[in-house]
DNA sequence: GCGGACAAGATCGTATACAATCGTGTCTGC
DNA sequence: GCAGACACGATTGTATACGATCTTGTCCGC
Protein backbone atom coordinates (compact mmCIF):
# COMPACT_ATOMS: atom_id res chain seq x y z
CA UNK A 1 0.00 0.00 0.00
CA UNK A 2 1.47 2.82 -1.33
CA UNK A 3 0.48 6.31 -1.47
CA UNK A 4 -1.21 6.66 -4.67
CA UNK A 5 0.28 10.35 -5.32
CA UNK A 6 2.75 10.63 -7.89
CA UNK A 7 4.63 13.67 -8.98
CA UNK A 8 6.76 14.25 -12.25
CA UNK A 9 9.91 12.39 -11.15
CA UNK A 10 12.24 15.53 -10.58
CA UNK A 11 9.70 18.13 -8.93
CA UNK A 12 10.29 19.96 -6.33
CA UNK A 13 7.02 18.35 -4.97
CA UNK A 14 8.46 14.51 -5.39
CA UNK A 15 11.37 15.45 -3.43
CA UNK A 16 9.43 16.60 -0.46
CA UNK A 17 7.73 14.47 -0.23
CA UNK A 18 10.28 11.63 -1.10
CA UNK A 19 12.35 13.42 2.01
CA UNK A 20 9.09 14.12 4.19
CA UNK A 21 8.80 10.01 4.01
CA UNK A 22 12.40 9.17 5.15
CA UNK A 23 11.32 11.49 8.07
CA UNK A 24 8.29 10.03 8.80
CA UNK A 25 9.95 6.88 8.54
CA UNK A 26 12.80 8.08 10.91
CA UNK A 27 15.57 6.92 8.66
CA UNK A 28 16.14 10.92 8.63
CA UNK A 29 16.68 11.23 12.33
CA UNK A 30 16.28 15.15 14.18
CA UNK A 31 18.62 16.97 13.62
CA UNK A 32 19.88 15.56 10.55
CA UNK A 33 21.24 18.18 8.03
CA UNK A 34 20.20 18.81 4.97
CA UNK A 35 22.76 19.97 2.48
CA UNK A 36 21.75 21.48 -0.66
CA UNK A 37 24.40 20.25 -2.96
CA UNK A 38 23.81 16.41 -1.49
CA UNK A 39 20.38 15.84 -1.74
CA UNK A 40 20.31 17.74 -5.44
CA UNK A 41 23.20 15.01 -6.05
CA UNK A 42 21.37 12.31 -4.82
CA UNK A 43 17.74 13.03 -6.78
CA UNK A 44 20.14 14.98 -10.11
CA UNK A 45 18.69 17.95 -10.24
CA UNK A 46 19.70 21.55 -9.21
CA UNK A 47 19.69 23.50 -6.02
CA UNK A 48 17.18 25.68 -7.35
CA UNK A 49 14.75 22.45 -6.86
CA UNK A 50 16.13 21.08 -3.25
CA UNK A 51 15.94 25.03 -1.98
CA UNK A 52 11.97 24.52 -3.02
CA UNK A 53 11.60 21.53 -1.55
CA UNK A 54 13.42 22.66 1.92
CA UNK A 55 11.47 25.80 1.67
CA UNK A 56 8.32 23.69 1.56
CA UNK A 57 9.39 21.20 4.12
CA UNK A 58 10.69 24.00 6.47
CA UNK A 59 7.20 25.57 6.25
CA UNK A 60 5.82 22.74 7.64
CA UNK A 61 7.88 22.79 9.91
CA UNK A 62 9.63 19.68 9.30
CA UNK A 63 12.83 20.92 8.92
CA UNK A 64 14.53 24.04 10.19
CA UNK A 65 15.75 26.45 7.86
CA UNK A 66 19.24 28.34 9.37
CA UNK A 67 20.26 31.19 7.24
CA UNK A 68 23.68 30.92 5.70
CA UNK A 69 24.09 27.35 7.72
CA UNK A 70 21.62 25.20 5.90
CA UNK A 71 18.34 22.79 6.28
CA UNK A 72 18.25 20.28 9.37
CA UNK A 73 15.64 17.84 10.50
CA UNK A 74 13.47 19.78 13.18
CA UNK A 75 13.83 18.97 16.79
CA UNK A 76 11.06 19.62 18.29
CA UNK A 77 11.11 20.97 21.49
CA UNK A 78 8.79 19.68 24.59
CA UNK A 79 6.65 22.63 24.26
CA UNK A 80 6.15 22.15 20.35
CA UNK A 81 5.20 18.65 21.66
CA UNK A 82 3.02 19.59 24.11
CA UNK A 83 1.31 21.78 22.08
CA UNK A 84 0.97 19.44 18.74
CA UNK A 85 -0.95 17.09 20.41
CA UNK A 86 -3.17 20.29 22.03
CA UNK A 87 -3.72 20.86 18.46
CA UNK A 88 -4.96 17.28 17.77
CA UNK A 89 -6.83 17.06 20.77
CA UNK A 90 -8.83 19.98 19.41
CA UNK A 91 -9.09 19.27 15.67
CA UNK A 92 -9.16 14.91 15.72
CA UNK A 93 -12.01 13.96 17.63
CA UNK A 94 -14.62 16.20 15.98
CA UNK A 95 -13.32 14.94 12.56
CA UNK A 96 -13.39 11.80 14.12
CA UNK A 97 -16.98 12.03 14.88
CA UNK A 98 -17.56 13.59 11.26
CA UNK A 99 -16.13 10.49 9.75
CA UNK A 100 -18.34 7.73 11.65
CA UNK A 101 -20.92 9.84 10.31
CA UNK A 102 -20.32 10.05 6.61
CA UNK A 103 -18.11 6.88 6.22
CA UNK A 104 -19.24 4.78 3.46
CA UNK A 105 -18.74 1.34 2.91
CA UNK A 106 -15.94 1.49 0.45
CA UNK A 107 -14.07 3.83 3.27
CA UNK A 108 -14.17 1.39 5.55
CA UNK A 109 -13.09 -1.76 3.38
CA UNK A 110 -9.99 0.92 2.86
CA UNK A 111 -9.18 1.89 6.71
CA UNK A 112 -9.66 -2.04 7.25
CA UNK A 113 -6.92 -2.90 4.30
CA UNK A 114 -5.10 0.01 5.86
CA UNK A 115 -4.87 -1.04 9.37
CA UNK A 116 -3.98 -5.05 7.99
CA UNK A 117 -0.56 -2.95 6.57
CA UNK A 118 0.04 -1.67 9.44
CA UNK A 119 -0.09 -4.66 11.61
CA UNK A 120 2.29 -6.24 8.74
CA UNK A 121 4.67 -3.90 8.69
CA UNK A 122 5.36 -4.08 12.55
CA UNK A 123 5.05 -8.45 12.48
CA UNK A 124 7.74 -7.78 9.05
CA UNK A 125 10.10 -5.99 11.43
CA UNK A 126 9.83 -2.28 9.50
CA UNK A 127 8.52 -0.24 12.85
CA UNK A 128 9.26 3.13 10.68
CA UNK A 129 7.05 2.53 7.65
CA UNK A 130 4.05 1.36 10.14
CA UNK A 131 4.70 4.74 11.88
CA UNK A 132 4.06 6.25 8.62
CA UNK A 133 0.58 3.88 8.74
CA UNK A 134 -0.46 4.68 11.48
CA UNK A 135 -0.05 8.15 10.95
CA UNK A 136 -2.01 7.94 7.42
CA UNK A 137 -4.99 6.07 9.63
CA UNK A 138 -5.38 9.83 10.77
CA UNK A 139 -5.16 11.30 7.88
CA UNK A 140 -7.60 8.72 6.25
CA UNK A 141 -9.81 10.16 8.85
CA UNK A 142 -9.96 13.86 7.70
CA UNK A 143 -10.72 12.76 4.27
CA UNK A 144 -13.83 10.56 4.74
CA UNK A 145 -14.81 13.32 7.12
CA UNK A 146 -14.77 15.45 3.97
CA UNK A 147 -12.67 18.27 5.47
CA UNK A 148 -9.66 19.31 2.90
CA UNK A 149 -8.55 22.41 5.15
CA UNK A 150 -8.81 20.50 8.23
CA UNK A 151 -6.93 17.27 6.95
CA UNK A 152 -3.90 19.85 5.67
CA UNK A 153 -3.69 21.06 9.44
CA UNK A 154 -3.77 17.32 10.23
CA UNK A 155 -0.62 15.94 7.66
CA UNK A 156 1.34 18.69 9.27
CA UNK A 157 0.34 17.85 12.65
CA UNK A 158 0.76 13.73 12.29
CA UNK A 159 4.44 15.07 10.70
CA UNK A 160 5.60 17.25 13.54
CA UNK A 161 4.17 14.24 15.49
CA UNK A 162 6.69 11.49 13.68
CA UNK A 163 9.24 13.85 14.97
CA UNK A 164 8.30 14.22 18.31
CA UNK A 165 7.99 10.52 18.43
CA UNK A 166 11.33 10.40 17.42
CA UNK A 167 12.48 12.63 20.01
CA UNK A 168 10.35 11.39 23.02
CA UNK A 169 9.46 7.85 22.94
CA UNK A 170 9.80 6.49 26.41
CA UNK A 171 9.90 3.06 25.23
CA UNK A 172 9.31 0.59 22.86
CA UNK A 173 5.74 0.47 24.09
CA UNK A 174 3.99 -1.55 21.35
CA UNK A 175 1.89 1.41 21.05
CA UNK A 176 0.83 1.22 17.41
CA UNK A 177 -0.44 -2.33 18.59
CA UNK A 178 -2.61 -0.45 21.45
CA UNK A 179 -5.64 -1.77 18.86
CA UNK A 180 -7.04 2.19 19.25
CA UNK A 181 -7.39 1.95 15.79
CA UNK A 182 -9.16 -1.36 15.20
CA UNK A 183 -11.77 0.47 17.60
CA UNK A 184 -12.36 3.44 15.73
CA UNK A 185 -12.53 1.55 13.03
CA UNK A 186 -15.55 -0.45 14.43
CA UNK A 187 -17.05 2.86 16.09
CA UNK A 188 -16.60 4.60 11.99
CA UNK A 189 -18.11 1.31 10.62
CA UNK A 190 -21.15 1.33 12.79
CA UNK A 191 -21.76 4.98 12.73
CA UNK A 192 -21.30 5.81 15.89
CA UNK A 193 -20.21 9.51 15.94
CA UNK A 194 -19.72 10.10 20.00
CA UNK A 195 -17.70 6.45 20.04
CA UNK A 196 -15.52 7.81 17.65
CA UNK A 197 -14.91 10.89 18.89
CA UNK A 198 -14.51 9.46 22.63
CA UNK A 199 -11.79 7.43 21.29
CA UNK A 200 -9.53 9.71 19.08
CA UNK A 201 -9.51 11.98 22.09
CA UNK A 202 -8.32 8.62 24.46
CA UNK A 203 -5.95 7.42 21.60
CA UNK A 204 -4.49 10.69 21.71
CA UNK A 205 -4.13 11.06 25.55
CA UNK A 206 -2.58 7.56 24.89
CA UNK A 207 0.45 8.75 22.39
CA UNK A 208 1.04 11.83 24.46
CA UNK A 209 1.16 9.74 27.64
CA UNK A 210 3.86 7.45 25.94
CA UNK A 211 6.19 10.51 25.59
CA UNK A 212 8.61 11.52 27.94
CA UNK A 213 8.66 15.50 27.71
CA UNK A 214 10.53 15.85 31.03
CA UNK A 215 13.18 13.72 31.19
CA UNK A 216 14.44 14.21 27.34
CA UNK A 217 15.04 17.74 26.44
CA UNK A 218 15.16 18.05 22.90
CA UNK A 219 19.26 16.73 22.00
CA UNK A 220 19.88 20.87 22.30
CA UNK A 221 18.10 24.56 21.39
CA UNK A 222 21.37 26.68 21.33
CA UNK A 223 23.94 23.72 22.90
CA UNK A 224 25.20 26.14 25.30
CA UNK A 225 21.64 25.40 27.11
CA UNK A 226 22.59 21.87 26.93
CA UNK A 227 26.00 21.68 28.51
CA UNK A 228 24.77 24.42 31.04
CA UNK A 229 22.41 21.51 32.89
CA UNK A 230 24.99 20.13 35.31
CA UNK B 1 -0.43 50.56 15.43
CA UNK B 2 2.11 48.52 12.71
CA UNK B 3 3.24 45.19 13.37
CA UNK B 4 6.47 45.13 14.88
CA UNK B 5 8.03 42.70 12.87
CA UNK B 6 10.24 43.66 10.16
CA UNK B 7 12.47 41.72 7.65
CA UNK B 8 15.64 43.04 5.86
CA UNK B 9 13.77 45.25 3.26
CA UNK B 10 14.36 43.11 0.35
CA UNK B 11 14.23 39.48 1.81
CA UNK B 12 11.42 37.12 0.67
CA UNK B 13 9.68 37.39 3.86
CA UNK B 14 9.82 40.79 3.64
CA UNK B 15 7.58 40.62 0.21
CA UNK B 16 5.77 38.03 1.14
CA UNK B 17 4.40 39.98 4.17
CA UNK B 18 3.91 43.43 2.47
CA UNK B 19 1.80 41.11 -0.59
CA UNK B 20 0.13 39.63 2.26
CA UNK B 21 -0.47 43.14 3.50
CA UNK B 22 -1.86 44.04 0.78
CA UNK B 23 -4.49 40.95 0.28
CA UNK B 24 -5.63 41.21 3.93
CA UNK B 25 -6.83 44.84 3.26
CA UNK B 26 -8.54 44.29 0.47
CA UNK B 27 -5.90 46.52 -1.84
CA UNK B 28 -5.39 43.26 -4.68
CA UNK B 29 -9.10 41.27 -5.14
CA UNK B 30 -9.47 37.68 -4.98
CA UNK B 31 -8.35 36.73 -8.82
CA UNK B 32 -5.56 39.03 -9.23
CA UNK B 33 -2.23 38.24 -10.81
CA UNK B 34 0.66 38.33 -9.31
CA UNK B 35 3.53 38.25 -12.24
CA UNK B 36 6.87 37.39 -10.81
CA UNK B 37 8.67 39.97 -13.61
CA UNK B 38 6.36 42.48 -12.38
CA UNK B 39 6.30 42.07 -8.51
CA UNK B 40 10.17 41.87 -9.01
CA UNK B 41 10.11 45.15 -10.57
CA UNK B 42 8.01 46.65 -8.20
CA UNK B 43 9.99 45.70 -5.08
CA UNK B 44 13.82 45.66 -7.29
CA UNK B 45 14.60 42.39 -6.50
CA UNK B 46 14.77 39.25 -8.88
CA UNK B 47 12.38 36.67 -9.77
CA UNK B 48 13.88 34.17 -7.71
CA UNK B 49 13.06 36.09 -4.35
CA UNK B 50 9.82 36.58 -6.10
CA UNK B 51 9.28 33.23 -6.63
CA UNK B 52 9.89 32.00 -3.01
CA UNK B 53 7.98 34.82 -1.88
CA UNK B 54 4.76 33.69 -4.04
CA UNK B 55 5.78 29.73 -3.16
CA UNK B 56 5.16 31.31 0.69
CA UNK B 57 2.01 32.49 -0.35
CA UNK B 58 0.93 29.57 -2.09
CA UNK B 59 1.40 27.42 0.66
CA UNK B 60 -0.87 29.27 2.83
CA UNK B 61 -3.63 29.30 0.39
CA UNK B 62 -3.40 32.87 -0.06
CA UNK B 63 -1.91 32.77 -3.47
CA UNK B 64 -2.59 29.99 -5.98
CA UNK B 65 -0.37 28.59 -7.94
CA UNK B 66 -1.00 27.43 -11.49
CA UNK B 67 2.09 25.79 -13.39
CA UNK B 68 3.51 27.95 -16.52
CA UNK B 69 0.65 30.40 -16.16
CA UNK B 70 1.85 32.29 -12.81
CA UNK B 71 0.44 33.03 -9.26
CA UNK B 72 -2.81 34.61 -8.35
CA UNK B 73 -4.56 35.46 -5.66
CA UNK B 74 -6.73 32.99 -4.45
CA UNK B 75 -10.62 32.69 -4.80
CA UNK B 76 -12.07 30.42 -2.07
CA UNK B 77 -14.80 28.11 -3.04
CA UNK B 78 -17.82 28.29 -0.86
CA UNK B 79 -17.05 24.91 -0.08
CA UNK B 80 -13.66 26.42 1.25
CA UNK B 81 -14.98 28.88 3.12
CA UNK B 82 -17.43 26.43 5.35
CA UNK B 83 -14.60 24.58 5.62
CA UNK B 84 -12.39 27.72 7.10
CA UNK B 85 -15.04 28.30 9.46
CA UNK B 86 -15.62 25.09 10.52
CA UNK B 87 -11.76 25.25 11.56
CA UNK B 88 -11.97 27.70 13.45
CA UNK B 89 -14.53 27.16 15.30
CA UNK B 90 -12.81 23.81 16.47
CA UNK B 91 -9.56 25.86 16.88
CA UNK B 92 -10.66 29.37 18.25
CA UNK B 93 -13.29 28.77 21.27
CA UNK B 94 -10.78 26.77 23.60
CA UNK B 95 -8.19 28.97 22.44
CA UNK B 96 -10.27 31.83 23.56
CA UNK B 97 -10.82 30.12 26.80
CA UNK B 98 -6.92 29.84 27.46
CA UNK B 99 -6.97 32.92 26.74
CA UNK B 100 -8.93 34.44 29.67
CA UNK B 101 -7.65 32.46 32.09
CA UNK B 102 -3.81 33.39 30.79
CA UNK B 103 -4.28 37.14 30.08
CA UNK B 104 -2.45 39.51 32.19
CA UNK B 105 -3.21 43.38 32.83
CA UNK B 106 -0.58 44.48 29.99
CA UNK B 107 -2.62 41.84 27.90
CA UNK B 108 -5.98 43.84 28.25
CA UNK B 109 -4.43 47.09 28.10
CA UNK B 110 -3.17 45.86 24.42
CA UNK B 111 -6.11 44.20 23.16
CA UNK B 112 -7.51 47.26 24.23
CA UNK B 113 -5.88 49.52 22.55
CA UNK B 114 -6.26 47.33 19.04
CA UNK B 115 -9.59 47.82 19.80
CA UNK B 116 -9.76 51.11 19.70
CA UNK B 117 -7.30 51.26 16.83
CA UNK B 118 -9.98 48.97 15.25
CA UNK B 119 -12.53 51.51 15.88
CA UNK B 120 -10.58 54.37 13.91
CA UNK B 121 -10.13 52.67 10.87
CA UNK B 122 -13.14 51.82 10.49
CA UNK B 123 -14.36 55.62 11.54
CA UNK B 124 -11.60 56.82 9.64
CA UNK B 125 -13.24 55.40 6.23
CA UNK B 126 -10.41 52.61 6.11
CA UNK B 127 -12.36 49.59 6.09
CA UNK B 128 -9.55 47.43 4.58
CA UNK B 129 -7.24 48.13 7.13
CA UNK B 130 -10.13 47.64 10.00
CA UNK B 131 -10.78 44.19 8.60
CA UNK B 132 -7.11 43.49 9.03
CA UNK B 133 -6.91 44.59 12.64
CA UNK B 134 -9.76 42.77 13.45
CA UNK B 135 -8.21 39.16 12.07
CA UNK B 136 -5.09 40.20 14.61
CA UNK B 137 -7.16 40.75 17.63
CA UNK B 138 -8.03 36.89 17.32
CA UNK B 139 -4.38 35.91 16.27
CA UNK B 140 -3.25 38.07 19.85
CA UNK B 141 -5.75 36.15 21.32
CA UNK B 142 -4.24 32.77 20.07
CA UNK B 143 -0.69 34.71 21.61
CA UNK B 144 -2.33 35.13 24.75
CA UNK B 145 -3.00 31.75 24.79
CA UNK B 146 0.47 31.14 24.84
CA UNK B 147 -0.13 28.62 21.70
CA UNK B 148 2.26 28.71 19.21
CA UNK B 149 1.29 26.00 17.10
CA UNK B 150 -2.37 26.95 17.23
CA UNK B 151 -1.53 30.63 16.37
CA UNK B 152 0.12 29.60 13.08
CA UNK B 153 -3.15 27.82 12.30
CA UNK B 154 -5.40 30.89 13.04
CA UNK B 155 -2.98 32.39 11.27
CA UNK B 156 -3.36 31.11 8.32
CA UNK B 157 -7.66 30.48 8.86
CA UNK B 158 -7.85 34.36 9.53
CA UNK B 159 -5.74 35.51 6.39
CA UNK B 160 -8.27 33.29 4.38
CA UNK B 161 -10.95 34.98 5.94
CA UNK B 162 -10.11 37.84 4.59
CA UNK B 163 -10.20 36.59 1.37
CA UNK B 164 -13.91 35.05 1.68
CA UNK B 165 -15.01 38.15 2.83
CA UNK B 166 -14.14 40.10 0.18
CA UNK B 167 -16.03 37.22 -2.24
CA UNK B 168 -19.32 36.65 -0.24
CA UNK B 169 -19.65 39.34 2.09
CA UNK B 170 -23.88 40.11 2.43
CA UNK B 171 -23.66 43.44 2.72
CA UNK B 172 -21.83 45.95 4.61
CA UNK B 173 -23.43 44.83 7.25
CA UNK B 174 -20.75 46.93 9.94
CA UNK B 175 -20.47 43.42 11.28
CA UNK B 176 -16.48 44.88 12.49
CA UNK B 177 -18.49 46.87 14.34
CA UNK B 178 -20.82 44.35 16.18
CA UNK B 179 -19.10 44.54 19.61
CA UNK B 180 -17.83 41.10 19.91
CA UNK B 181 -14.29 42.34 20.38
CA UNK B 182 -15.65 44.35 23.04
CA UNK B 183 -17.34 41.17 24.66
CA UNK B 184 -14.38 39.35 24.39
CA UNK B 185 -12.12 41.72 25.90
CA UNK B 186 -14.46 42.14 28.85
CA UNK B 187 -14.79 38.05 29.36
CA UNK B 188 -10.46 38.39 29.19
CA UNK B 189 -9.98 41.33 31.85
CA UNK B 190 -12.50 38.95 33.95
CA UNK B 191 -10.71 35.87 33.51
CA UNK B 192 -13.97 34.22 32.36
CA UNK B 193 -12.87 31.34 30.09
CA UNK B 194 -16.46 30.12 30.07
CA UNK B 195 -17.88 33.49 28.56
CA UNK B 196 -14.92 33.75 26.41
CA UNK B 197 -15.44 30.21 24.68
CA UNK B 198 -18.90 31.25 24.14
CA UNK B 199 -18.52 34.55 22.76
CA UNK B 200 -16.42 33.17 20.73
CA UNK B 201 -17.84 30.59 19.24
CA UNK B 202 -21.32 32.97 18.74
CA UNK B 203 -18.55 35.20 17.24
CA UNK B 204 -17.79 32.74 14.60
CA UNK B 205 -21.37 31.82 13.76
CA UNK B 206 -22.04 35.53 13.54
CA UNK B 207 -19.06 35.88 10.95
CA UNK B 208 -19.98 32.95 8.84
CA UNK B 209 -24.12 34.02 8.89
CA UNK B 210 -23.31 37.39 7.79
CA UNK B 211 -21.33 35.30 4.41
CA UNK B 212 -23.74 34.43 0.87
CA UNK B 213 -22.47 31.11 0.31
CA UNK B 214 -24.69 30.55 -1.48
CA UNK B 215 -25.63 32.85 -4.58
CA UNK B 216 -22.30 33.71 -4.90
CA UNK B 217 -20.03 30.89 -6.19
CA UNK B 218 -16.18 31.97 -6.47
CA UNK B 219 -16.39 34.03 -9.38
CA UNK B 220 -15.81 30.99 -11.29
CA UNK B 221 -13.67 27.85 -10.60
CA UNK B 222 -12.60 26.78 -14.01
CA UNK B 223 -14.93 29.51 -16.09
CA UNK B 224 -16.34 26.65 -18.44
CA UNK B 225 -18.52 26.31 -14.86
CA UNK B 226 -19.36 29.97 -14.54
CA UNK B 227 -20.99 30.38 -18.00
CA UNK B 228 -22.63 26.58 -17.80
CA UNK B 229 -25.34 28.05 -14.92
CA UNK B 230 -27.82 29.32 -17.30
C1' DG C 1 -17.62 32.61 -42.74
C1' DC C 2 -15.87 29.00 -39.83
C1' DG C 3 -12.70 25.54 -37.81
C1' DG C 4 -8.21 23.80 -37.27
C1' DA C 5 -3.25 24.12 -37.66
C1' DC C 6 0.63 26.82 -37.15
C1' DA C 7 3.69 30.37 -35.36
C1' DA C 8 5.00 34.21 -32.45
C1' DG C 9 5.03 36.21 -27.99
C1' DA C 10 4.88 35.97 -23.18
C1' DT C 11 5.48 33.69 -18.93
C1' DC C 12 7.06 30.38 -16.03
C1' DG C 13 10.64 26.33 -14.97
C1' DT C 14 15.34 25.11 -14.34
C1' DA C 15 20.25 25.36 -14.32
C1' DT C 16 24.31 27.70 -13.57
C1' DA C 17 27.46 31.45 -12.18
C1' DC C 18 28.83 34.70 -8.95
C1' DA C 19 28.54 37.13 -4.42
C1' DA C 20 27.91 37.12 0.52
C1' DT C 21 28.20 34.93 4.80
C1' DC C 22 29.60 31.83 8.22
C1' DG C 23 32.60 28.29 10.42
C1' DT C 24 37.11 26.87 11.26
C1' DG C 25 42.03 26.41 11.13
C1' DT C 26 46.27 28.88 11.50
C1' DC C 27 49.37 32.22 12.63
C1' DT C 28 51.29 35.88 15.20
C1' DG C 29 52.09 38.76 19.36
C1' DC C 30 51.98 38.78 24.05
C1' DG D 1 50.65 28.59 26.28
C1' DC D 2 46.86 31.51 25.17
C1' DA D 3 43.96 35.19 23.07
C1' DG D 4 42.97 37.65 19.18
C1' DA D 5 43.11 38.56 14.28
C1' DC D 6 43.30 36.90 9.87
C1' DA D 7 42.45 34.03 5.96
C1' DC D 8 40.78 30.08 3.82
C1' DG D 9 37.15 26.73 2.66
C1' DA D 10 32.53 25.46 2.56
C1' DT D 11 27.77 26.53 2.13
C1' DT D 12 24.05 29.25 1.25
C1' DG D 13 21.89 33.75 -1.03
C1' DT D 14 20.88 36.03 -5.27
C1' DA D 15 20.85 37.21 -10.07
C1' DT D 16 20.73 36.04 -14.68
C1' DA D 17 20.52 33.15 -18.88
C1' DC D 18 18.41 29.64 -21.32
C1' DG D 19 14.73 26.20 -22.21
C1' DA D 20 9.91 24.48 -21.89
C1' DT D 21 5.14 25.40 -21.94
C1' DC D 22 1.12 27.85 -22.56
C1' DT D 23 -1.63 31.61 -24.65
C1' DT D 24 -3.06 33.98 -28.49
C1' DG D 25 -3.10 35.96 -32.96
C1' DT D 26 -2.92 34.70 -37.83
C1' DC D 27 -3.37 32.11 -41.85
C1' DC D 28 -4.99 28.59 -44.79
C1' DG D 29 -8.33 25.15 -46.36
C1' DC D 30 -12.94 23.97 -46.43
Amino acid sequence: MDDGVQFSEGSSEAIAHRLALAIHEHRLPPGAKLSEDEVGEIFGVSRTIVRAALQRLGHDRLVTLKRNRGAFVSQPTPREAREVFEARALLEPRTARSAAQRATPKDIALLTRHIEAEHSALHAGEPGKALRLSGQFHIELARIADQDTIRDFIIQLVARSSLIIALFWRRRQALCESGAHDALLRALAAHDGDSAEELMKGHLLDLVSSLDLRNAPAPAYTLSEALAQR
